[in-house]
RNA sequence: GUGGCCGUAGCUCAGUCUGGUAGAGCACCUGGUUGUGGUCCAGGAUGUCGCGGGUUCAAGUCCCGUCGGUCACC
């Protein structure tokens, strides 16, 4: 029995509308998950999650092996229990960090040096899936390694190798059956070995499957026809899950594509920068031209941001460094591309998905 | 009243001794940020150098005067 499991409920091409099914309940896909990398999603608390509709998030095994521990989540009932959320939940294995922190790599592992006290720390992708076994996820990933483009082919193409041998090393490990494990494809943009890496990763039988390495410095051309690549390799019958992905033309065009889960810091990070993301496009309110703009960020969008304060308001919220800017740039920000994955599933579902696509670009380009 | 110090970008100031394309930090204006260190990065705009006169090829800088601020003393 899988601890979790995908089923469509319908197609627009490529594009799949479906139900992912969990130990802590459904989550419609395709699906956004905010990043709460440290158990928290920076700025706003569960109710503000659940308020700006998502269904699930993702939190990080690096960081929280090393703060606060994953014995002492584990402990504390895990990390559902311990950060008050009691909806799904994903963790990434420390394979992001693997790129944005240069460990050394080894066949064996990662060798970190800590990023909170420099102390050394070892990572092999069996302690990833100990590790988020203890930290109590949905769905734990495993170990990879990501390379950052452009890089040599060779260096490509190493990495995946060693991705896959991690895999197996990963399924080996992992013992909880109320937890689900996805492995990651890799290649870079190069399509031979993003088809390989598919193929071999699918074969392996994960319960689902994500694709890594993307949105690392390649262009939208490259990670499309990458992303194309890699899931035509894939099972239908399991969730497709694109890494890091997140802005609204790379969101569409990865749907389109057949993929059925994101994460990105995008809106939460720019966020904190005092950028917004609207159906018009996205601006910075920190612009001048707002000092005296009695309108909301996105006249189209219902959430309670929006709903109750002026673009004037909330650029002088973040030109003081009020706190609250964060967290109400943040839910807007949530809301808009939780709305945009909403509005694709709608339109999957009615067999119009091209025309949203479409419109969503209309606009945004209008604006 | 006498003496000292100060007056340069929106702000705080460097540059004056030893004349040679007017600067820095902050602030301001744009842009960037993709499996997160609330950062950071990259560009950009900005000046009657208090005012007037003099010396000089050339004055923020040297000289004279003057205005304003400030401190000390009387």
């Amino acid at each position: 029995m899988s601890a979790v499991t995908w089923r469509a409920l319908a197609t627009d091409g490529e594009a799949r509308a479906g139900m992912l099914s969990t130990p802590h309940g459904e989550v419609s896909t395709p699906a956004f998950m905010p990043v709460g990398t440290k158990a928290a999603v920076k700025a706003v608390d569960t109710d503000d999650l659940h308020a700006v509709g998502a269904e699930m998030i993702l939190a990080n095994t690096y960081h929280l092996m090393l703060r606060p521990g994953a014995d002492l989540i584990a402990d504390l009932g895990g990390l559902h229990e311990f950060m008050s959320w009691d909806r799904p939940i994903l963790t990434d294995s420390g394979g992001f960090q693997i790129f944005s922190l240069e460990p050394e790599i080894t066949d064996e592992g990662a060798v970190f040096s800590s990023v909170y006290d420099g102390s050394t720390v070892e990572l092999t992708p069996e302690d990833a899936v100990r590790i988020q076994e203890r930290l109590g996820p949905d769905i734990a990933m495993v170990l990879d390694v990501c390379v950052g483009l452009p890089a040599p082919r060779e260096e490509v193409e190493v990495q995946m190798r060693r991705t896959l041998q991690w895999a197996d090393r990963s399924l080996e490990a992992h013992t909880r059956e109320d937890q689900a494990l996805f492995g990651i494809v890799q290649g870079g943009v190069d399509l031979d070995l993003r088809a390989e890496s598919a193929r071999e990763t699918a074969a392996l039988g994960f319960e689902g499957i994500a694709i890594g390495g993307l949105s690392v410095g390649e262009s939208a051309e490259e990670r499309n026809t990458a992303l194309t690549a890699a899931v035509v390799e894939l099972p239908p019958d399991r969730p497709r899950y694109v890494m890091g992905l997140g802005d609204t033309d790379g969101l569409l065009d990865a749907i389109a594509r057949g993929a059925d889960m994101f994460d990105c810091v995008i809106p939460t990070r720019l966020a904190r920068h005092g950028r917004a993301l609207t159906s018009t496009g996205d601006f910075n309110i920190n612009r001048v031209e707002f000092t005296d703009d009695r309108s909301p960020l996105d006249d189209e969008c219902g959430c309670s941001t929006c709903s109750r304060y002026t673009r004037a308001y909330l650029r002088h919220l973040v030109r003081m460094g009020e706190l609250s800017a964060h967290r109400l740039l943040t839910i807007h920000n949530l809301t808009y591309l939780l709305d945009l994955v909403a509005g694709a599933r709608q339109a999957i579902s009615a067999g119009e998905f091209e025309i949203y696509v479409a419109a969503v670009r209309s606009e945004r380009d209008s604006g």
